[in-house]
DNA sequence: CAGGCTTTGTGAACACGTGCACATGTGCCT
DNA sequence: AGGCACATGTGCACGTGTTCACAAAGCCTG
């Protein structure tokens, strides 16, 4: 089977969904279900259901008219896509926190992205065990990287050492950041960076709850009344 | 003084780059710069000039022509744009590895979203302390909720206990919801969500890989194999 | 005080993403 | 075998977001 060409551009907003399709159709085969409608997926998904078949038509025509898509298949040929044929190995910068924490849950290496190392730059972090793997030195990470081929680093530090570890990480040979400080990094543009910030996220989530309240209720009593919160 | 009509609505892209802006307008304020121009932001959060410039006119005309935004007085006007005039109270469901970790991440508290409650269904985790707070039981949510006017709820719990957090939440009162776990909540419509998926996050980065791996060469060497990703 | 230099604020064109609506194709039932 | 019910795949219109380019506005210098 030569693989379809995989050569169409796929919109990056429809990027962004396939892992969800994909979780939605893993669990649906897990229970015994092995046709799906676009209309259930959009559903389970929350989104449209148009918006799902034309998602899901950049992929190819996977799909039956009259009946809808084929679970297993559909799970091939997303995973295809995604490029989840096979493992990508991770390392984690930063024993911190969260470091500790994402080294911890499994769901990383069960959804084919094995912590392959963890690296920090306090000597009294390094030789301490984490979610299976030994803690190593961030000298280390070049070696890391190499022997093991990875491409995914994750960047877990405090902001001000945020940069550093990308720059080393870029360094050391990897394409693709996930980055969980709460700094914009600068990478070299080909280099694919992703951000994960939870200050922001809950800064979003408090301009709706603010803009609800100006609509209708007068005010919320709030925990530390009306002084600027500090930084 | 009438709060200046915060009425105007904001377009959802810029909602989401405004925290960047605050971070960065703070940081630079540290430094001690007390004026600073759009091009010169648009460096630091990694974006197009005329889009800061948009942005920051959703607010109003707080710039100078020819010189530029004092720091100051901008950090203020978004401030109060995204409803930071004040604490968030922020209650955590779960207290695994993440809502441990998030519990204990300082960010939260400092930027304005103190964690006033954790709680766990396992009373084997009840009682202990996590980052200051003492976890409690699920049951205890709706009375957190109500003394400590908590309006924004954490799911940091394993997939298949999201959902029940979620509703958990919600018929507490809530009316955000930051969601960490690998599951499409169901809420009412009311009811703002937002998602920090990891694995979606790294299933995006994927794509990308393969994508730049599959311009040029035929196959990928799988999980273990030998070919060095050209940086 | 005038002219030039700088930077904002925004109109307008463009690109991207979304959702409707329907023709098209498929399986099932009589 | 024929028709019917159903779900896909997609053309099209719409809305949102991005970027350019420039006029308006303020500061500084001579």
């Amino acid at each position: 089977m030569a693989s379809q060409s995989p050569r169409r551009r796929i919109p990056d907003a429809t990027v962004a969904r396939l892992p969800v399709y994909l979780r939605l159709l893993c669990e649906q085969e897990q229970e015994g279900i092995d046709s799906i409608s676009s209309e259930r997926m959009a559903e389970l998904a929350g989104v449209n259901a148009a918006k799902v078949r034309k998602d899901l038509s950049y992929l190819g025509s996977y799909g039956t008219r009259g009946v809808g898509y084929e679970v297993a298949y559909l799970i091939y040929q997303v995973r295809r896509e995604l490029g989840l044929t096979h493992d990508w190995s991770v390392v984690i910068v930063g024993a911190g926190n969260l470091g500790q924490a994402l080294a911890g849950y499994d769901g990383f290496g069960s959804r084919g992205f094995p912590v392959v190392g963890v690296v920090d730059i306090d000597d009294a972090k390094v030789g301490t065990v984490l979610g299976g793997t030994r803690v190593r030195h961030i000298d280390e990470l070049p070696q890391i990287v190499r022997s093991k081929n990875v491409s995914i680093g994750v960047v877990a530090t405090p902001a001000v050492a945020a940069q550093d570890a990308a720059d080393r990480l870029v360094a050391a040979g990897v394409t693709s950041i996930l980055n969980f400080a709460p700094v914009v990094l600068s990478v070299p543009r080909a280099i694919e960076v992703r951000k994960v910030d939870l200050a922001v996220e809950l800064q979003i989530l408090s301009y709706y709850e603010q803009r609800r309240v100006g609509s209708g209720l007068h005010a919320v009593p709030a925990a530390g009344a009306s002084r600027p919160a500090s930084a």
